[in-house]
DNA sequence: ATTAAGGTTCTCAATAATGAGAACTCCATA
DNA sequence: TATGGAGTTCTCATTATTGAGAACCTTAAT
């Protein structure tokens, strides 16, 4: 499935070596962080309902590609568009929520 | 701001009236309730902020009138990257669930 | 009655996301 | 070792979203 969905230990060491500190690289860092998980939550109500790529693509009318574009955790195009399409086909709905900015807590 | 925001007794008749019963209209109404929510979710942090359309268009680098299309409630072209850049300017973030189906209760 | 601020609606060009197919890898397993 | 299923990566055409400006409506203040 993925490329960037470190260990939560790897991820830590990660954010305190090269991005603590840095307001722009922050900010980014947490786009990324964005991006994985919703890669990884496809990913994981995909194969919870027991599906290929390939079933899932033919239940909202796409392909392969594109459900594997989907769960790669560098994928940066999400629309909600799309996440309505995958959430319908597997029974759930989107939740949008404004919460907080995250205070990033490292150790 | 609004032009489809009922009250919710208002939007609980209609809903009975034209809606309940049939999937695919069930579907599109789940939809632009969707899209109302968001719209108002962003007029209600503007305004908490205190900022003109203008005043935040500036802060993610754009205008009044993508801003006013963004707080229509009939606007159906919502983006992931556009709603973090309004989370980004307002110190919020984005929080993206897949949750259960709703089961719509209507009184 | 003018003026200006805030908001809305409309266009159209520019940019970004999607659909789709091909070519590829990695594993089973026949 | 070959065949096929599942997944990945690439490309490019199509479609959808965004940027931007203009024209317009209200409302409040001058």
């Amino acid at each position: 499935m993925a490329k960037k969905t470190f260990s939560s230990k790897a991820s830590a060491f990660l954010y305190k070596r090269y991005v603590a500190g840095d307001p722009a690289r922050e900010q980014s860092y947490e786009e990324e962080v964005i991006n994985a998980e919703i890669a990884r939550k496809i990913y994981a109500l995909r194969t919870k309902a027991g599906l290929t790529q390939q079933e899932l693509a033919s239940r909202i009318g796409t392909t392969k590609s594109a459900i594997c574009r989907l769960e790669d955790a560098d994928y940066d195009g999400h629309s909600l568009s799309m996440l309505k399409r995958i959430a319908e086909a597997l029974d759930k709905r989107v939740q949008i929520r404004f919460v907080p900015a995250k205070k990033l807590r490292v150790a």
